[in-house]
DNA sequence: TTACATTGACTGACCAGTCAGTCATAATTG
DNA sequence: CAATTATGACTGACTGGTCAGTCAATGTAA
């Protein structure tokens, strides 16, 4: 590149008069808005086509910008796609880490993490992400990868500690099941497809089933 | 290829001797014939690739039969995709309604109709095919529809009746499992899709999965 | 020979990716 | 500060390749 000498003043410069703090020229945020704007339409186009279906044309329409703009912020179809897939990502990984939410019993923590997941993902944009990893994956090997790394093994390990601190504390009964915590995602799993596939043939109350299923590992609640 | 004019003499001469008395002419044995070829064929490309991704010309290869031959058996790509996985589905249904396997408890029958599940779909080119119609479902309303009627509904219900049976019968404690027959087959489910996605990252054993399943829904066995 | 099945070269629509040109903005100069 | 020049983000017409679907020619059974 070249010399950055007075450049950098003078932006110091707009810094301190036009905007809040951020280090940003008008052309960056503008930039930056597109590129957000681009995201967003890929995103959605890719959910309701997916990938091989989709139009960058369209992607470029519902961004409101031209094609050539595209190829300014993204290799090629496919690198986009899966850049994009990471980045969609990437935010939910804070969440499953960040929040342990310690209440008092196991099953108020499981609790509190299920309705979440179905709040956030089950019937939102996010649900249908899931739906399209899952169509997309063999066919894009490193996001079947990332996401097994990044969201499937740790979600498994973290409910895994759960079930070894319930097992412990003689909250859970059946000690196999540190084994096997995919028994504690799947009806989420379920309610996720079921939402996105059968939603108009039977709607589907997840809340009242991820109750029965927390029976069935808990053990009925006693009606108080 | 080359002449075959003695070849036709032969090949009537093998029906009539081979064949089991159905009226069908040599011209009909072979366009069924191809017909099933090149439903195979298109079956595998459409599992590998998806919808939108999968070449007519590569089905046509596979089948090895032109591409025009295809045009003789289906009307366009998206009615021979819709009539496959149709035709895929029947015979599955049968299976479903068939074999009442009358053993003595709910949970045997329950097991039985899992273990044959697992073995019949997960890992296999049926599940592949689940996840095709997961996939495709969205934009191909018409396989959704058919799916949740023919597969869907009836197998919750069946799963319902055990369910209603084990509850009388004591078996099953939880009550409201019967409204949410989902859970019974939620884990058979992700198996299905851990198969597809994962199995190369994290082995999954669906047998000790399904009886960790079963031990919570039945209470653990009682070691003999 | 007739009637039907099969073929594969061909057509036209479609679409990912390119690039020469435009123009708002940033930098420099007077 | 205004005038001038430089930059690079942005555009969209264009290209080359691909692929669903067609059909005239050819092969095969009846």
């Amino acid at each position: 590149m070249s010399k950055p000498s007075k450049l950098s003043e003078r932006r110091v410069q707009a810094v301190k008069t036009a905007d809040a703090g951020a280090a940003t020229s008008r052309r960056a945020d503008r930039s930056a808005e597109r590129r957000a704007a681009i995201v967003q339409a890929a995103m959605d186009e890719f959910i309701a086509r997916g990938f091989a279906a989709t139009r960058l044309d369209d992607i470029a329409k519902r961004a409101g910008v031209a094609k050539g703009t595209i190829y300014l912020h993204f290799k090629d179809k496919e690198s986009m796609f899966e850049e994009l897939i990471r980045t969609a990502i990437v935010p939910f990984v804070g969440r499953l880490a960040a929040p342990p939410p310690a209440g008092g019993s196991v099953r108020d923590m499981v609790e509190a993490l299920a309705r979440m997941f179905l709040q956030e993902v089950a019937g939102t944009r996010r649900g249908d992400l899931v739906r399209l990893i899952i169509s997309e994956g063999p066919r894009f090997p490193a996001i079947a990868d990332f996401y097994y790394r990044e969201v499937v093994s740790r979600g498994l390990a973290a409910m895994r500690a759960l079930i070894q601190i319930g097992i412990v504390s003689g909250e859970i009964r059946e000690p196999k099941l540190v084994q096997h915590p995919q028994l504690m995602i799947a009806p989420m799993m379920v309610a996720v497809l079921w939402k996105s596939l059968f939603e108009r043939h039977a709607p589907l109350d997840a809340e009242a089933m991820l109750q029965t299923h927390l029976d069935l590992i808990f053990g009925a609640r006693r009606p108080t």
